[in-house]
DNA sequence: AATATTTATCGTAATATTGCAATATTAAAT
DNA sequence: ATTTAATATTGCAATATTACGATAAATATT
């Protein structure tokens, strides 16, 4: 097959998977990185910074985007990207609240 | 092509990468929440409750294993599985250094 | 020893992802 | 209006992932 079967599981099993796959890719995590550091937002400036084409960047971007991890505004014939640090938040509440619950447990 | 470019990354990049991708798909997310849930470790148990069969349980089960995010032991003919802690403690650690560095800077 | 139980592995089909060249789109600058 | 600059989209090849039937491996039970 190769289709994830998304119907049978919950909306927020499939939320997390959805920002979290959006993050399983080291170049993803690489743009991520960059836009913290360079605190303002950039865009073609990634493709600088990275080893891959200006298409692939603008697709790894877009899917970034689509996860809700970063926005992006129009800013001249340019793109403004930025890190949405509310879906951020998602994920940091999810993991505390797994870990939270994991210690209060004892393991095989 | 389809093959990730992963030595042009650096290891904590490649590493948050990998982490993130097995937790990428809602069934993997899925387990995660069951272990949670039953407190106590079991195996056989995740087939019955998730809509996948045996072998792809199995090889679900062997991603998470792989990205260090859960541990399984031998019990019996059994193998009890539970969730490993440190390694949603390093994903929260990374979530958390990242929103508390964005919410210092203003976006476009 | 034979059978049952549990989990892993192999093989394979269907689909998804990655990466890029070529091209399109959009807005700024001349 | 044309050119330049920045980004997105299309199309495609290579590879990876997902899912499962069939089968193997390992231990328990009888």
């Amino acid at each position: 097959m190769g289709a994830t079967k998304t119907d049978h599981f919950t909306d927020q099993q499939n939320q997390i998977a959805t920002i979290a796959k959006a993050l399983g890719h080291p170049a993803r995590v690489a743009i991520i990185e960059h836009l913290l550091k360079v605190n303002t937002c950039i865009c073609g400036d990634i493709v600088n910074e990275l080893p891959l084409a200006q298409p692939t960047v603008s697709q790894h971007l877009k899917e970034l985007k689509n996860a809700g991890l970063i926005k992006g505004s129009i800013e001249g014939n340019a793109i403004c990207y930025c890190i949405d640090e509310k879906t951020f938040e998602v994920l940091k509440n999810y993991f505390s609240k797994i870990i939270t619950t994991v210690t209060k447990q004892n393991c095989c």
